[in-house]
DNA sequence: TAGAGATTGTTATTGTATAACATTGCATAA
DNA sequence: TTATGCAATGTTATACAATAACAATCTCTA
């Protein structure tokens, strides 16, 4: 059964083998459904998104891929990084240049982010109709048709708040 | 008498000497109140940031800098943005790795970004309070102190919907 | 089984950002 | 006035992010 962690789970422990495999499944089956093919690159890298649980930049996800025994160029990641991405299985990070496996890929719509600048980690949360209500009225009183939205908030979790 | 221009402005056209002339002379005047040193390079890379009136990338900055007949090294437009986002002057547009000056640098409490995906260019909104309930939300109920937050939606803006 | 389209392999290049260190300019305290 | 400390600049080099371009391979399916 799959329960997908709460926002504030990805700061605490957890078993995260468990975790990684719950994702993991969930995205294999929806890949049959849709007829996606979750190629050997593509897989690799999200296994290293889910494993680490943290935002990792395209180098570091390469560094990982050579670690595998593979001889990997940029290309590769970012090709597996736009395919992963592109189907909400991975988001990106766009104040951190960064990737990140999503954190529950069956249910989310448009994720927002609270970025820890303490120890790294993101916690992930949605929101359905607007994010940003301010945001959405500018919008429409000026006739602009929003597609996409980055909201991405950075501070310090209750952990790192209380050592700091 | 400044008076800054609305979010939908930018889209149209207007008086854009007046309007580059208007906020130079209201960042002048909070630099003089404030002890800060607007000094050459800075200036000049707020000018083109003005004149400009869209995001730009860090290089193309520094190639209108060596067009103005400075031998600008990278460092040179990263020090000059550094100064210029620090005090609000300038925005980071995240998900374009690109500057923009800001539209109205006296009443600018926290900007989000409209981003035209058809003429590139960018309005400027400002929020008070939360820009986004459910992640102030989420926030608060995992205790996690939120610092900063960014607010960017791409589309496309009036013009662009009906030519495109 | 031939062809179309998707995927991968590889090289090279462009764009973004910062580290590190020497130098200069300027305000202020000795 | 001079010392000195700090802010700002100049410069070189390098690390990280992203994509262009093209060849090779794989895999469906007509």
């Amino acid at each position: 059964m799959k329960r997908p962690l709460k926002p504030h789970q990805i700061f605490e422990a957890h078993n995260h083998h468990r975790c990684v495999a719950d994702v993991m499944t969930s995205i294999e089956a929806s890949c049959s459904e849709r007829g996606l093919k979750l190629t050997s690159s593509r897989r690799k890298v999200l296994e290293i998104l889910l494993e680490e649980h943290r935002p990792l930049g395209a180098y570091a996800i390469l560094e990982r891929l050579r670690a595998m025994g593979l001889s990997a160029q940029p290309p590769v990641a970012y090709r597996a990084l736009e395919f992963l991405t592109g189907y909400g299985f991975v988001h990106k990070i766009e104040s951190l240049n960064a990737f990140v496996a999503c954190a529950d890929p069956s249910g989310c719509e448009r994720p927002a982010f609270l970025i820890c600048n303490g120890c790294e980690r993101v916690a992930e949360t949605t929101w359905r109709e607007s994010a940003a209500p301010a945001v959405a009225d500018a919008a429409r009183s000026m006739g602009f048709a929003i597609r996409q939205e980055v909201v991405e908030a950075q501070g310090h979790c209750s952990a790192c708040t209380d050592h700091g």
